[in-house]
DNA sequence: TAATCATATACGGATATCCATATATAAGAT
DNA sequence: ATCTTATATATGGATATCCGTATATGATTA
């Protein structure tokens, strides 16, 4: 279960809340997207993904050899009231542009 | 200046986190009544309130011997927000409680 | 001034966190 | 099978965090 304790322990690192600052803007976004966007190593990246899985905040979907990160559908409402609450402090717009401007962006069909 | 991030950080500690849900419910309290209230050591509660006030999630006010401890006034938006939304998850009734049934406990004139 | 109550800080040690680098796994493509 | 791309993990070291204990500061009272 996930308590706010653990929840803002999660977000108290800038990587893992810029992570999340996308995807509340993005509905599912996989790891290289991240690195494109955030401009930070692989394996940063997927460590701190890793985590925010681990911890319950997002799930995961392998497409091919893309792993997709999105929040899970199934967190509580109070979490993501604080999400939306931290985005509207943020200027993520630059983040967003970034992540637009990758090129050759591998695609995820929705359904 | 506030970011999400330092403000996060600030909140990941359970020590802090129980100070400021209980800043969000009475408007100003002292380091004894924190104490009582969360029942923990002097210098554990004193530290963290210190971290707080550094950060400028709150304001320090002295009324004689007592140290009176509240919400920076100042504090943006979203940062309130955070707070009124974590407060949703947490069963805080107790808390609140325990700090209403401290023995003797000081009592700052509102003005 | 001395004694007391409330609060703050200093110190050391245990633990956690984060990173870069290197390497492992896994899924295509040739 | 081999090569390439995408992602995950392991290792080791630097730094940060947190705590209990002891002590210092500050205000009040006797």
């Amino acid at each position: 279960m996930i308590t706010p304790e653990s929840f803002f322990r999660a977000l108290s690192d800038g990587t893992r809340l810029r992570c999340l600052l996308l995807l509340l803007a993005e509905d599912a976004i996989c790891v290289c997207e991240f690195v494109h966007a955030l401009d930070l190593s692989q394996p940063r990246v997927s460590r701190h993904l890793g985590h925010l899985r681990d911890v319950g905040i997002v799930t995961t979907e392998r497409r091919g050899q893309w792993m997709y990160y999105r929040l899970n559908r199934e967190l509580p409402t109070w979490a993501r009231d604080v999400l939306t609450a931290a985005f509207q402090a943020e200027g993520v717009r630059d983040l967003r542009q970034r992540l637009a401007s990758m090129p050759n962006r591998p695609s995820i069909s929705c359904n």
